[in-house]
DNA sequence: ATTATATTTCAATATTTCAAGAGTTATTGA
DNA sequence: TCAATAACTCTTGAAATATTGAAATATAAT
């Protein structure tokens, strides 16, 4: 991941919604959510939801597609996987305390 | 880490000049660097990168010590394995995208 | 067709954030 | 003590961002 496009991705998550948003879809996974879902599970009115996702969308964090009248929106892993990536300057350099895509004592990548 | 704590970390990072500067303070690893030296890296002035050293030192991720008329910054390693670990729900879900902290093909965590 | 639901767009206001420069404090060595 | 170096603080104006509610658009069900 570029510079730019990592200070994009990281200013899109600086905001306590849109923070919460991608939690939640992280939660969610593959399937993902429909918009109203969402803005439910992080306590958001309509148009702030809409504002925000529109944001996490521009910086790349999330993708959307409509399914009959929702709009069902899904958490960017790759885009996650590369802003940490570049953030730890491409690898953690085997510190121990940077473990955090693992579960104590897993090896899951 | 806290739902609050993090978005501090991540607002602190939502900056062009912070962001290069934990950069930075991670391939110094344990050793740090001094401000002045920081600063040169990334291209701040003095009266900059004072601002945005005391931003990311209120916002946890560097520590600092003086070394007679040096401050020596350090990345805060368990700061920044928190953040990315409560980014992704305390678990990256075995998603294949998200190896971040991994050379690939190794498992380094 | 009409009504209901889901989401987006828009405009006004309020708030936050940044860079730059001048001035200040702390430490070292002459 | 004085000068030099390193780092910090404070203030300013400009720019970016968030929130709200009302109106608009798109889709679905009756």
């Amino acid at each position: 991941m570029e510079r730019i496009e990592a200070l994009k991705a990281i200013r899109a998550l600086s905001q306590e919604t849109r923070l919460e948003i991608i939690r939640y879809l992280v939660q969610c996974g593959e399937e993902g959510a429909a918009a109203g879902q969402i803005g439910k599970a992080v306590g958001a009115s309509a148009s702030r939801m809409s504002f925000h996702l529109s944001a996490l969308e521009h910086a790349g964090l999330v993708s959307s597609e409509r399914q009959s009248r929702n709009m069902i929106y899904q958490a960017n892993f790759a885009s996650l996987g590369g802003l940490i990536s570049f953030l730890l300057n491409d690898c953690c350099g085997n510190h121990p305390d940077i473990a955090a895509c693992c579960l104590p004592g897993e090896n899951c990548c």
